[in-house]
DNA sequence: CCATTATCCCTGCCCAGGCAGTGATTGTTG
DNA sequence: CAACAATCACTGCCTGGGCAGGGATAATGG
């Protein structure tokens, strides 16, 4: 493509970058405010899902994944197993690492609130057809994959 | 709709509000390295191009379109006043509030800017053909205005 | 087998941004 | 017109998350 916008075209309305942030901080509220109600964060739900899904075995693996700081994260696990939701043990295989795992009450969490948050979801994209969300989360996707596959590129 | 989610759908790589927040910051991070070469930061590019199209006459304007919050834009303010690049009236009609404007200084600094920034999207939106970003742009100008018109839902 | 480099997790520090409260002004309503 | 509510900008406070540095372990290369 010979570029979307041009210097005239660019507008703030109009902004791959405004719409995309605003979107995701209106998601952001939405999402708190269902699971504050468990006294969880988004950030600690994005994690327990990893772990779940065995996306990702350890915290640096999460890190790049999400896009999130290694120090922060080291937080947010503390909190976690704090909470009883996660077991972290040294790696056998990699003494520098931490198997992450779920212990049961995590398990249960997330089972708990996992329809509150489907329900959630559903409701902000009511109005949209499926196509529409499969086109949406589609697109996201490559421009995800693409974006972070293409580091930098000096101009 | 009758949900696109369901609970056992549900997965993270597939979450719209997973792939929203890494696209964002992703393109966070992208448009932060170009900015950073004139000693800008992306909120403030957002304000001043808000100001710019005269999306927003006052602070109060801003806060609500963005969503960010009032406090946080007092301090933006100061530092591209200090900067030079917007000036800060009374308002002659309602003189609880600001009128903003950009300053010549404020003009030119984005109007250097906004090659790199456009070239910056146009390069990440590479691979995508003109037809998918309308629909991106569409769908997302969409999910907003809705969101934003259905602050919540009592269940 | 040793030296160098990379990776992992953790820690201290700093800053942007959210929250709640304040004074000043404006709008509203009995 | 008087009392109350709403709105504006601003402030202090606190938290989450980015950044830089460090110790321990693993990988790599001579």
């Amino acid at each position: 493509m010979a570029g979307y916008y041009t210097v005239d075209s660019f507008g703030c309305g109009r902004s791959f970058g405004y719409l995309v942030r605003r979107s995701g901080n209106l998601i952001l509220g939405r999402l708190e405010a269902v699971l504050a109600g468990q006294g969880m964060t988004m950030t600690q739900w994005v994690v327990l899902m990893h772990v779940r899904h065995g996306l990702a075995q350890t915290a640096a693996e999460i890190s790049r994944d999400i896009g999130y700081d290694s120090g922060a994260l080291t937080r947010v696990m503390e909190q976690l197993e704090q909470h009883g939701l996660i077991e972290r043990r040294r790696c056998s295989h990699d003494r520098r690492a931490m198997d992450l795992a779920l212990t049961a009450a995590g398990q249960d969490t997330l089972t708990a609130l996992m329809p509150a948050v489907v329900d959630c979801f559903n409701e902000m994209l009511e109005g949209f057809s499926r196509t529409e969300v499969d086109t949406l989360i589609q697109l996201l996707t490559r421009f995800i994959a693409r974006t972070q596959g293409t580091p930098e590129q000096a101009s």
